[in-house]
DNA sequence: TGTATTTTGTACCGTCTCGCATAATATGTA
DNA sequence: TACATATTATGCGAGACGGTACAAAATACA
């Protein structure tokens, strides 16, 4: 018997008994990888030759997982805005001072924009809005989602500090939190251009002065 | 002694006599064209024959006046420059108060932002950022450049301001100017997710307020 | 064991892509 | 007129593109 036994060593379902022929993949994995290469070119510049090389899947089987190329960038957006969603919400919620608070909060974010063997990969939410957002109406709602989404969780983050008495008064926690998404969308933009991460750095100490001096 | 030196040292203009069949075209029209194709669907998603239909000419024509479609794209994106360098210059330069200055500087990088008959085309120097400034030395540095050009105006306009006591004594003109250059790059990202004018001018509005605060 | 079910691998389809080769056309000049 | 020059128009060609048909392979279940 010359059989040449390939058994997944990983069960690649959990503990799910499924019928047929095994996946030789993991969903969650592959799709990480298509993220990465969307990350890094695009949309319309990302083959599916390569999203099949990066992924280990071969086309047909890519196709069933996730659908369509378009259907693999949209699985692909939520689950960057999932990831992005993670790193952040515990020091959104924290309860650091407010300055520390927004220093971590920047901190992750360019952690997240200047990642990448192959260059910076800046904000997806971002690339996403320069590119697809225009024609393609279900991608512009999740894109706006996203912008809402950080919108609202830096607008409680001051609203917290208010009551805390860590800002004045007069401070207008709506229009705070458009500067901080500004800052964030200015860095996401200059890193995506190789800013050096100092300069994104020094941006980013002038922005929570200006916005904690009220 | 040579009397056929005159080699057409002045550019073919309008009434230049040219030697062969003459152009059927205009290139600054033409390039204004592939501008609006390029700005509507980025580099990858613009076709050479959508090109060629936009502006007119056909392949070769269009090969022969501006290279390949990555020269035709960098071309286009220094009219672009060059065309909102124009609308914008006599604002930066004008001895309005700055409130008014910048009023008036955001308004006009909102007209650019949000024109388009087929939805709002931002800004290109973002959307170039986000797409070909990555892979691109070449057009990295112009992206570079646009950034740069943005922020020392900005720059400056603070520095005047300051000059004439418009401003505190404390207040740093550049890092005024990066929240600015943040705020357009914010109304930009937004606008290009069809983000409704209001919003974009209420983000406008309390942006300015932040910066001439004292 | 045999059958049903699911995934894999290969190979292919029609379409579009960019760039260029070639020939026709329209002008200036001798 | 005849020639040189510059542009237009047609179309080709090699390859990349997204998507899918089909059969082999690998499992669960009866």
């Amino acid at each position: 018997m010359v059989q040449k036994i390939k058994k997944p060593v990983v069960k690649p379902d959990s503990t799910a008994k499924r019928r047929g022929r095994p996946r030789a993949y993991q969903p969650e994995l592959a799709l990480g990888k298509a993220l990465d290469l969307f990350r890094k070119h695009g949309f319309a510049a990302t083959s599916l030759d390569e999203l099949s090389a990066a992924t280990g899947m071969n086309r047909p089987s890519l196709y069933g997982a996730f659908g369509d190329k378009r259907e693999l960038y949209i699985k692909s957006y939520a689950r960057y805005r999932a990831d992005a969603r993670a790193a952040m919400q515990e020091i959104f919620r924290d309860e650091l001072p407010i300055r520390k608070r927004l220093e971590r909060i920047f901190a992750v974010a360019l952690d997240i924009y200047l990642s990448g063997e192959a260059g910076p990969r800046g904000c997806f939410t971002v690339m996403t809005a320069a590119s697809e957002a225009v024609a393609d109406p279900e991608i512009r709602a999740l894109v706006l989602e996203g912008f809402s989404e950080l919108d609202d969780a830096f607008a409680n983050c001051f609203r917290i500090a208010k009551k805390k008495h860590e800002l004045p008064a007069s401070a207008d926690p709506v229009v705070l939190a458009q500067l901080a998404s500004a800052t964030i969308h200015t860095i996401a933009i200059r890193a995506r251009a190789r800013v050096p991460r100092k300069q994104l750095e020094a941006i980013v100490r002038g922005a929570i002065d200006l916005m904690l001096r009220a």
